[in-house]
DNA sequence: TTGACATATTCTTATATCGGAATATATTAA
DNA sequence: TTAATATATTCCGATATAAGAATATGTCAA
């Protein structure tokens, strides 16, 4: 059997590297898709089925304007991956400061 | 051009679903290959061969005890991921809310 | 309406992967 | 040494991708 479907979850739409340039790219902006493929140099195609794969995970949000279309993260999304990274935190860091700074966060 | 070769890098490793569940079931102890193919209900080849690309990532780290290889999480290169993916975070908190913290964690 | 601009989709080709079976390679115990 | 245990590796078939070219679709401007 093959790998799990690149569009099913975000932990595989971010195994594409040109996939986290666009997101870097993007950051906090909104972007269209030429303004994409001409920072990152890529084909207009090929930005458009990343773009397409992402959105189907949920990792960015899409909006009509005229001719364009606009792309904006959604940061809600990433945040998933995040926080599952995130549950290895405490290997990294002391537990105790972990807990503390957890405690902190909490107030 | 196929996709970026899953060996190359933490994102793609994380990828794949089992991958995660195996990091997630070792967690802050050390497991052999057969505990994770018990736990997880896997095959033993299939097993090895995700820890394999888990090891060539530098996702874990490997002892050798008797006849057992008993694996670790590297918790360095899941840091990678976690700081990626909170390079985002800003645009979830916000903006003051993250200096602040950040402020903070300095001390 | 027609032409130009912006994006999406389809098709093709080359590769990457996964799981499972079978087999090979260690390492310890008898 | 030989058997048993624990892992790794190889080979296979089925599928998933990615890029690029060509084409389709959508939208504004004249």
């Amino acid at each position: 059997m093959a790998r799990a479907s690149t569009t099913s979850d975000p932990f595989n739409a971010i195994a594409e590297p040109r996939r986290r340039h666009i997101l870097e790219f993007i950051g906090g902006d909104e972007r269209s898709v030429t303004d994409i493929a001409d920072a990152l140099e890529l084909g207009q195609p090929s930005v458009s089925k990343h773009l397409q794969v992402l959105r189907d995970v949920g990792l960015v949000s899409v909006r009509r304007d005229g001719r364009k279309t606009m792309y904006r993260i959604n940061p809600e999304t990433l945040r998933t991956i995040h926080d599952w990274s995130g549950m290895f935190a405490r290997h990294w860091r002391g537990q105790l400061r972990r807990i503390k700074a957890h405690a902190e966060e909490e107030r």
